[in-house]
Parts: structure tokens; sequence; C-alpha cells
DNA sequence: TGCTAGCGAATGTTCAACATTTTCACAATC
DNA sequence: GATTGTGAAAATGTTGAACATTCGCTAGCA
């Protein structure tokens, strides 16, 4: 059997290109980044390409043309960084903007606990077997001595994304694409995992179980326990969360 | 002084025509919609001037692309109810789904509250305007003999969406985008107002009153309060929410 | 039945030209 | 001197036509 194609090498993304420009700082909001004919010459592609891919990047509401001038960086509050491109960008190449991925990770300890809860609720058999198997790779990969980091920080986002999706609601289950920014970030820059990772997963096993048990108090506190830890590692205070504190109330915290 | 250009007329957005439609079921998923070609001559602009609005809707993972075969509509749940330019469409064009609308309707009883909360605790003097701004317009179109059904409901909107902004916290800022189909389905058919006007804006105004004062318990109440209108409306029962009855050991509910 | 080659239709890409918008400099005017 | 008008320059927006590539389908063959 020949090999797939394998020098098929598709024509360069000029949004991928542009998008790691300016996630990764190079180009800032009000900064114009290069116009249309120097990116096709530069990347030896028609204008027309260019054109289609800045196009995203405007739909992403990153840029924004302005006619006869240029393609002008966004404010960071006009990205929409709800959509699944924006966040993958974002968690491709790391921290744009640290004010950002703070809001995002206290936007995550606002409203995991409660996903958690309604997981516990509402999980199917097949939402089971899919948040076990991110469990089991979680697992695997940090017995295995070379336990690989990057591996590992995808099984945790598997995991944690099944429990969204477990909500059976289909909001819930695409807001489940923000906190992938935040996971990575927290794998990225020493994470919890580092200092006691037998802990943070036998925490995440209590919160599997959990929702197996359809315990959704216990669940909310199992969140809770989990996103513990992520939130000091990245020196946020709980109580910095939004809903955190409103659960004092609650028995046997 | 001359008009300013009455006559620009710009050209048809051909995303414009296709979301209609979409939106309004006229393609289903799994549907075709007509060839670049068609669409160009149709609407007597360019291909490449479709093939630039086809991008929009396919980076709202609304339709697919399939080389050398057509632009295919996806499934529900691969469109992205999270992008400002999805909510935007589903508000204009009205429900293209029930499911969805239901969904989202559930979504929104889940998280007002603890958004109220919330705001409650860190709206600043700037918000606290713009809710209260939106308030009145509620109050003056409904109090005006010939209230305009539109106009109250931006207003609803908009009082809403202040109160998400409020949170200062960006992810939820650019949530509220999602309230929006909700609000205005709601108003479409036969909303709560009709049936006691003066009572759901009490209720509205509790609410402002209790984020003014910085009693994020009050807030949660009211908002609740608001909500459980709303819900029944649309014979969605606040039990069917996630986190609703999580707040029964709540005092003094 | 199952595999393969090839055809046709539609999308993807390229090229070149022209239209429109915006800014800026400079001159004309009050 | 300040304002206003004019035109050139530079960038994005639109057009039209041609060619490349991809994918589904079907006819043909073993």
């Amino acid at each position: 059997m020949p090999h797939p194609p394998v020098s098929v090498s598709k024509r360069p993304s000029i949004a991928e290109y542009l998008a790691e420009a300016i996630f990764s700082g190079r180009y800032q909001p009000g900064d114009f980044v290069p116009k249309e004919v120097d990116l096709a010459t530069q990347f030896s592609i028609n204008r027309s390409a260019v054109r289609s891919d800045l196009r995203q990047l405007v739909d992403a509401g990153i840029i924004e043309r302005i006619s006869g001038h240029g393609s002008k960086v966004r404010a960071f509050e006009s990205w929409n960084i709800l959509d699944p491109q924006v966040t993958e960008w974002m968690t491709r190449y790391a921290a744009p903007n640290p004010d950002i991925q703070r809001e995002i990770l206290a936007f995550r300890l606002d409203v995991e606990p409660y996903v958690a809860m309604t997981a516990a609720r509402r999980a199917t058999a097949r939402d089971l077997v899919a948040i076990e198997e991110a469990f089991d790779g979680m697992a695997r990969e940090m017995q295995s001595q070379l336990g690989n980091k990057r591996l590992h920080s995808d099984y945790d986002i598997a995991f944690h994304v099944a429990i969204f999706k477990a909500t059976r609601n289909i909001v819930w289950s695409q807001l489940s694409h923000i906190l992938r920014p935040a996971i990575s970030l927290l794998i990225e820059s020493s994470n919890e995992s580092a200092t006691d990772p037998e802990a943070s997963l036998e925490r995440h096993r209590q919160l599997m179980e959990a929702i197996r048990a359809r315990a959704p108090e216990d669940a909310f506190r199992a969140a809770q326990a989990v996103l513990a830890g992520t939130a000091d590692a990245l020196g946020i205070r709980p109580g910095d969360a939004i809903l955190g504190s409103a659960w004092a109330p609650l028995p046997a915290q």
C-alpha cells in the first residue's frame, strides 16, 4: 500500500500565522498587521487567499478591517473568547494576556462546581464512559515514568469537557471549550499535579465517583476540591470566585 | 446640506440571506444550499463575494463546505450558539429549533441568579447607570399607551445584558449575548409582561435595587423571581433548571 | 460482488484589472 | 492665519475569467 500523500503540504495558513503572532503579543491591540499584498508575496500565495484567511480573524473578533487603511488588531474585550477557534488559538499559543487568563480561570472557578452538580443529576451511561476513559488516561499517563505532560493535560481537558457534556445541555457543552486554555496554562506553568500528583488524581477520582453515584452535592464539593489546587497554583484565591463563597451555608463543607 | 448618501445600498449580503433561510427552516441540517455560481448570478454579485459570505457561515459552524460537492447545513449541535453573530441571527429570525430555544432558556435559568448575585458584589457606578437607563426605558415604553413591544424587549435585553456586564468578568459579559434570543422569543409569543406588566416591572425594579444596595442574596432571589414568570410562560418548570433547586437551603426563601 | 478508472460537477486557487475609501499634503480662498 | 477644497497615494473592496483540485458517481471489468 502506498503512503498516504505525504507531500500534500497544504498552503500556509495566514490565519494561523497571524493568530500566533497576535496571541503571542508580537502585534498588540491597536497595531496594524501587514497589508494584504505583503502577506501574499511573503507567503507566495494569492491575495484572494490572504483575504479569505483575514476573514476568519474578523469573524473571531480579533482584527478589524478598515477600508483603504489596513487591518487593525482589536481590543481584547472584542475577541470572541467563546468561539472554539479562538480558545484553540489561546490554548496553542498560550497566554495572550494574563488578565484574560485570570478572568477565564475565575469564570471556571465559578461554574465548574455547578456543572459537576448538574452532571451528577443528568449523566447517562455513555457520559460516564467518556469521563472514565479520560480519567484512566490521566492515571495511565501519570504512572508511566516518562509521563508526557502534554498528553496528561489532554486527558485532563477531556475529563472536564466530558463533565460539561454530561449536563446534557448544549450551552454548557459548548462552553466547555473555554476551559481548555485555562487547563493548558496550568500545565505549562509548573502544574499542581507536579507538586502532588497522586492527591490531584485522587480528587479527580472522587469527583468522578460522585457523578457516577448521582450525588450532586458531593460532586459540587469534589469539583471545588479539584479546583482549589488549580486556583492557588495561579495565585487566585477561591474567594475571588464569584459563586464560591455563596456556598458557605452548604452543610458539611 | 444634502442628504447623507441615501442610495448607497451596499451589496446584498448572501450570509444574511442564507442565515434567514436556514434559521427559519427552509434549509434543514443535511440539506445543501445553492452552489456558489447560482447564488452569484441570482444576486448579481461576484463569486468571490459569495465565497466571502459563505466563509462567515462556516466560521459560525452553520455550514460545512465539501470540496467539489457543495455546502451542507450542519447539525444543530455544531452551530456556535455562543457566537454573537449566531445569537443575533437567532434573535432576528426566531426559533430555529424549539429544542435549542428550550436549552438556552434552561441555561439562562441556571446562571442568571448567580450573575445577579455577582453583579451585586461588583457593580460600579457606571454599571448601575446602564442598568437604570435600561430599566427606565422599559418603564417608559410600558407606560406610553402605544407601548412598542419591540422597543420594550430591546430595553429588557439591555437590562439583563447590563447585569451580565456588571460582573466585571469578560466571560460572563460575552455570555450575555446568549440571552437575547431567549428574551426575544418570549416577547414574540405573548410575553409575560402582557399578562401582568406592572408586576413584571416591579420584579425588575427589585432586582435593580438589590444590586444597587450591594445585597447579593437579595439579588439572587430577585433574579429568580424575574425568571419565574419567564419560565412558565414557555412551559419550563423552574425545577428543570440546573441550579435552582440547590438553593433551597438558602435562608428565608 | 467488489474493485478500479475515469467523468463531471462543485469548490479551491490564481491572476489582473478596476472601484472605493481614507488619509495626507498642498494650494486656494476667505 | 485659519479654513476649505482638491488631488494624489495607499490600502482595502469588487469583479471576471481561467485553471487546479477534490469528491461522488457510474460504467466497466474481473
